[in-house]
DNA sequence: TAAAATACCGACCAGTCGGTATGTTATCAA
DNA sequence: TTGATAACATACCGACTGGTCGGTATTTTA
């Protein structure tokens, strides 16, 4: 699956991954990608059967990498806090591209099939979330945390990570210290001023 | 522009709000508008002189809507604390579709044009972030909030309350009053036990 | 009541897009 | 050398989509 099984598929992927994220999955063509990653459309569709097949190719390549990668720092030893401070900087480390993928699912989940969609949850679930999840449960079993929904706050710090990577989080904080200090202060801290 | 102009007008608003909510801007399709709002494609293309047109005289309409309505939180006296909880009860308060709406800007501002969306942004702005950030911004000038970029946080904010409408989130937190004291105690306090 | 503006109809068009059918060329094992 | 198969290219299809246009019904105004 993630194989590296062929430079043009390869090549293919790489195109697509740029074009999605940039655009929505309505908008980026095939026309489009085989153009700008020099083959014609038969080509194309010699290594991919369908533009859905293509979208979920690019994407499973990429979480399963992510799936690894976060992995580490859920398996490291450490408080909660520790762990999710070197998850966050994991994924901050990845390239622009890398690091906008995973806010693609929640723009184009509801464009593709059904089949592809749960499909895609699932993994993104196994990749991000749930890992981010079993810190956090970790850290409220040994009472590091307070008792809250563990999977709700995993959405939430992760949309606040994401925050962080925006145009205006990039021009507020310049690096990557600044901003792990940033999501980690917000989340385990607050912001409330007494104390 | 929010001066109910025609029932007309009103219907295709109401039909196109249900749909762009929950599809993208590209999958919905005018004809589809024309039909669910039981009229023909060549009475909604007099009402509205294009799709895009369309889209953003929906957006506005609510956004205009909604900077009345979060500005009374605004303008309240008391603490950013009760102020944001006011703000985000009015919110909770919409309808569920009204709710969603604001999360449409993010996943549909790269498909409609540069003038569009700049216009679209900036009614977004003045809507939702910008009101939320005068609040904090009065927080750490009283000294109630420790400082922060106002701006970053209100965006984060945001996305916080927005988290707790997901599936998800109305599951975890069943009423209003628990999606608020989750979000409001996540802000200001954070989740660290000790304290 | 005539005229003019508004609201609406539905056929049509030009262009787009995902996908396919049918080739041609490169690769490589037997 | 051959022949099967993978890797491409080219031409094309048909469904769909945003938008147009000539014309009609209805309401408002003079």
């Amino acid at each position: 699956m993630a194989n590296t099984p062929h430079p043009t598929a390869e090549r293919i992927h790489q195109v697509a991954r740029r074009l999605f994220v940039k655009r929505s999955y309505s908008d980026v063509t095939m026309d489009e990608i085989a153009v700008k990653a020099q083959i014609t459309k038969g080509a194309l569709y010699h290594h991919f059967k369908s533009k859905e097949a293509l979208y979920l190719a690019m994407m499973e390549a990429d979480l399963s990498e992510k799936q690894v990668l976060f992995n580490k720092a859920v398996t490291t030893r450490g408080s909660a806090q520790q762990r999710l401070e070197i998850l966050t900087r994991t994924f901050l480390d990845l390239s622009v591209e890398k690091k906008r993928i995973s806010g693609l699912i929640r723009r184009d989940i509801n464009t593709i099939s059904l089949k592809a969609r749960t499909r895609l949850l699932q993994m993104y679930q196994e990749a991000l979330p749930s890992q981010v999840q079993s810190i956090i449960e970790e850290g409220i079993a040994e009472g590091e945390i307070r008792p809250v929904d563990a999977r709700l706050l995993s959405f939430s710090f992760i949309s606040l990570v994401e925050h962080t990577i925006s145009q205006h989080g990039t021009r507020t904080l310049k690096d990557n210290d600044k901003k792990i200090q940033f999501v980690i202060g917000l989340l385990f801290n607050g912001i409330a001023a007494g104390k």
